[in-house]
DNA sequence: GTTGTACCGGGG
DNA sequence: CCCGGTACAA
């Protein structure tokens, strides 16, 4: 590479701050990608660096950029206009590495999680060493909610595209950057629409238009209904679930025009602390019939998924995995992705007995995804320490509110007793 | 409480 | 014809 080209990489990385971070506690390659959130974009950087990737995320008042190596988590933020001064970009800045270590749930040692699964699970010792560092994301309970109203018979995909559009069509630009790989053009970010901004009537149909099918009316509707009981707080109000016990959170999930369970359990999951919720989709019920011996056919037919499956398969998964079935689950689920597929969960049935075949054939010499060319000069060296404090709280944090008056919207559970 | 079906749109 | 489901009516 020319001179300016390393002079304009290590000007580009300049503005990061650094975290020391193996790649055993968290992959930002399979995380941000195996579908708990949709929201973040990748950019191949163009120049030799040795991070492959950059990932950005609109974020309320904020863009927050992302690089790996295989020792550090690269990070920075970009503000509009008009630019804080040094000392509030200071300020800012240590928000930002106090919402990521809450984010990716630093405070968690997946190490430790990923020995314990492979000691309890024969499945997940043959899986770990080629899917390290797959940790849940600690998301934002209401763009969760609505994300995966979405991803009901869905794709990642066109999930993706279908939160993306909400996202520009629903909330205006907070900034615009260049794309580092075509610094020529400027990618517009726009933060995730507040409640207030879906719950209008005519959301449904424009959203229709849009693509979202009848996802669309879901979507109103929920956000219609979150307004309509919790107004201006209702995003704060989703939040305080995380204080409630599983059932109680779920219960109050399933209240939601588009929300069943599986829906619900995504939500309690990724965006409410409750680690050992396990999210059935064909996908999981799958896998815990090639891997886990769950019954597939009934009478040469296919079972199909109904409640009381559903609840076999959890009992069966965290029966295995423990208290962090939910977090172990999506290593499993990300490794059956079709995306990962060349090194995933492979399907080998010639296993003679099931469950007893100790991972021998796992010996596919996987080539990491996160392989990077390295940089003869490092653009820049880890640089000092972090405040080991986590918040849990996200930025200009949310106060909790109580509101005790819960109205009872009333739909599913109405007409029995 | 269970079981069956329509549903919007994209992809194989 | 399949799909990372849910609402609604038997």
């Amino acid at each position: 590479m020319t001179f300016g080209q390393l002079l304009s990489s290590i000007m580009s990385m300049s503005a990061f701050h650094s975290l020391p971070l193996p790649l055993v506690q968290l992959s930002l390659d399979a995380v941000l990608k195996c579908g708990q959130s949709f929201r973040w974009s990748i950019f191949s950087l163009a120049q030799p660096s040795d991070a492959s990737h950059e990932y950005r995320l609109c974020l309320r008042d904020r863009v927050v950029c992302l690089r790996q190596t295989p020792t550090h988590l690269f990070y920075r933020s970009i503000y509009p206009e008009p630019q804080p001064s040094e000392t509030q970009t200071r300020l800012r800045d240590a928000e930002t590495l106090i919402w990521l270590k809450d984010y990716f749930q630093l405070d968690i040692d997946l190490a430790n999680l990923y020995q314990e699964w492979g000691n309890r699970d024969k499945v997940f010792l043959g899986l770990r060493e080629r899917f390290l560092g797959i940790r849940m994301l600690r998301q934002d309970p209401w763009e969760n909610l609505i994300s995966f109203i979405c991803s009901s018979n869905n794709n990642i995909s066109r999930i993706t595209k279908m939160v993306q559009n909400l996202c520009t069509h629903y909330s205006p630009a907070l900034l615009h950057i260049p794309d580092p790989s075509c610094p020529e053009n400027c990618v517009p970010y726009h933060p995730f629409p507040p409640p207030s901004a879906l719950a209008q009537p005519e959301v449904s149909a424009k959203l229709r238009s849009l693509g979202f099918g009848y996802r669309a009316d879901f979507i109103q509707k929920t956000a219609q209904m979150l307004v309509e009981t919790h107004g201006s707080s209702s995003e704060e109000w989703l939040m305080g679930l995380r204080k409630e016990t599983t059932e109680q959170a779920r219960e109050e999930l399933l209240k939601f025009m588009g929300v069943g369970r599986k829906v619900a359990d995504c939500v309690l999951l990724m965006s409410l602390d409750k680690k050992e919720v396990i999210p059935v989709d064909t996908h999981v019920h799958q896998i815990a019939i090639k891997h886990y011996g769950l019954k597939g056919t009934l009478n040469g037919k296919k079972v199909n998924m109904t409640p009381k499956i559903y609840e076999e398969v959890n009992t069966k998964l965290v029966g295995v995995w423990g208290d962090y079935a939910g977090w172990a689950h999506s290593v499993l689920f990300t490794s059956d992705l079709k995306s990962f597929s060349s090194y995933g969960l492979q399907t080998p049935s010639p296993t003679p007995t099931p469950s007893l075949s100790p991972a021998k054939a796992s010996n596919k010499r996987s080539r990491k995804e996160y392989e990077s060319i390295i940089l003869p000069t490092p653009p820049l060296t880890p640089q000092k320490e972090y405040p080991s404090a986590v918040s849990d709280t996200l930025l200009p944090d949310m106060s909790e509110q109580s509101l005790a008056d819960r109205v009872k919207k009333r739909r599913r559970g109405v007409a029995q007793t």
